[in-house]
DNA sequence: TTGTAGGCGTTATCAC
DNA sequence: GTGATAACGCCTACAA
């Protein structure tokens, strides 16, 4: 058996090996691969046709940790089926990776001690920066990432108090607007329908925003108006039907999220109850089911691919040195009125 | 000032640190940690004491450099926001977190040129094991992965030509099955509808399955029949309207994917065509929604969560030395009958 | 433009 | 059970 090609190494090939056929030291072919003005036309030709024939990777873990700074950022949410966050991760990602950088992820549920004990994680792999889709966290979360002294940016809500950036829209604001914007239509017996506002502190938020609007508007707070539920399609149907059955006058629906919100409306057509006629729903987070439901459902339309996209931006500026102290940015929102209301 | 609390320091502190305090060795420390057996009750007991004051985090960059093998794994699929793949990732990660594994994600659309380039990226970072939610790669992407030798399983179809480990159903069996299903409740005219074949080989797949399914039942091929639709709501509402107003004789659907056939679900309400009256609705991945449509739709039962959880489990197996060569796990699908049908 | 020396924080290996 | 020492593959800093 002749061996045309070479007998296959277990190790992989490093810069010392390629350094060895180009002639040069090892730091040249480091110069040629990332910092080529520095190495004359010549040699980096040959260094770069060498890297090719012997197809050297360069290891980027040696790299990072040489160089004590990866290239790795960490994203954690709650739930990576969650649409919001799902549209945050993919568009960071897109910044992130053009700049050169990749991404961990890890999802915490609605648990704080889990999202520190991911933080820890992170860190521990000298991430050099993190998106976290939350703005609550532990103390100790808080401060594992002050001694790492990484950025980080929160989204999911506008963090009342930032641990450094946030970039996001204000749950509370949203709510407040759309309870205000139903009552501008002439409803004024509105429920509000959210998932636990326990565990979960954008629907606390989105329920605070509800009850101030009230307020402004002087009218009642009811109670019974007000429910949380379960999340998925069958939480949003048995919210309505219950609304409806025991307070007749109501005569509309903020459902404090989009799965709510199309339980709601296809229990509404199949009971029959017209929308807006027996009663108008409106909603947060304009997926794109919305606009083809029978009616269409009014929403507030969220930045979800710029709340990731202005992360990454941020986090990047913050890696190429830039300063920055707090950041807060509130990316807004967009009632779309559509024939529910 | 007085100095009660030391000082902020900006290098993180190291296993050297915390052998000086306790008086040994850093590798006694190293020991304590990760290979507590052979250390002394009492030495250890002092180490991870002072571990726990000083705050130590191993610094995993050097672990895995130092021991040459990460404990990161890479998952790489079209689309993060695609219900199938972020059930995938969800669910590996769970495994693999469980486990003490990281998980680096990336999506490259439906371009096996931008998956090569994803691939290459994760080998330099040493993950030690990827999940590639695709069957179709490029050879360098292939020669890749044999070079770098790490464990590899594919997802998102039964791969034909399997790297090493695949872990799916069959799209073109699952089509080909429920195409068989609507033929068997009396329906002989029947359209297929699915996302770009040229781009996508899991719709190729799925279109197969339903041409073979024809062949079997002797059910004529019409290429009025089979249409290629843009991904959305919009797409499935087009579809369904263009299939009846240009086939009349059309009395079933089966669409290729859940986003569109929720979307001509929406359009035959919209128009007053009743399903399965006017004309009966299959379609593929059994979202949520689709038990709460009007009428609830059949559809096939996809292992979602199973898919990403045993490609996990195989690729610890792999992980823990176990030396199983090809792998193909085909984990099924169920077809769920609903009124639509 | 190129090279040399030293170090990053850990694990592997061998000695005590 | 514990310690010393040499890797690991690259980058930083300085020298030629």
């Amino acid at each position: 058996m002749t061996e045309k090609t070479p007998t296959v190494t277990d190790k992989s090939i490093t810069m010392q090996d390629v350094a060895l056929r180009a002639n040069v030291s090892q730091m040249t072919v480091s110069r040629a691969l990332f910092d080529p003005e520095k190495v004359s036309e010549e040699t980096r030709a040959k260094i770069l046709r060498i890297v090719d024939e012997l197809g050297y990777v360069p290891n980027r873990l040696a790299r990072n940790f040489g160089s004590n700074r990866s290239n790795v950022i960490g994203i954690i949410g709650p739930d990576i089926k969650n649409s919001i966050f799902a549209a945050t991760v993919q568009s960071a990602e897109e910044v992130l990776r053009r700049a050169g950088y990749e991404l961990m992820i890890a999802h915490s549920g609605l648990s704080l001690e889990s999202e520190e004990a991911l933080i820890a994680s992170f860190i521990s792999h000298r991430v050099c920066g993190m998106i976290l889709h939350n703005t609550s966290h532990t103390d100790r979360a808080r401060q594992l990432i002050r001694q790492a002294q990484i950025p980080v940016v929160e989204t999911g809500d506008l963090a009342a108090n930032p641990i450094e950036m946030t970039v996001s829209y204000s749950n509370f604001d949203a709510a407040r607007e759309m309870t205000r914007f139903l009552a501008s239509r002439g409803y004024n017996v509105i429920g509000f329908v959210s998932l636990s506002t326990a565990e979960n502190s954008r629907s606390r938020e989105r329920q605070r925003g509800y009850c101030a609007a009230l307020e402004e508007l002087s009218l009642p707070y009811e109670p019974q108006l007000v429910m949380e539920v379960e999340a998925g399609y069958e939480g949003g149907r048995k919210a309505i039907s219950h609304l409806i059955e025991s307070f007749p006058r109501i005569d509309a629906v903020f459902m404090g999220g989009d799965v709510l919100a199309v339980g709601a409306s296809l229990e509404c057509q199949r009971r029959g109850w017209p929308i807006p006629g027996r009663i108008a729903i409106a909603t947060f987070d304009d997926i794109d089911i919305l606009a083809h439901l029978l009616p269409p459902l009014t929403s507030l339309r969220l930045p979800r691919e710029k709340i990731g996209r202005r992360s990454a931006e941020l986090l990047l500026d913050r890696l190429s040195g830039q300063d920055v102290a707090l950041i807060s940015e509130n990316l807004g929102f967009e009632i779309i009125e559509r024939s529910s209301t």
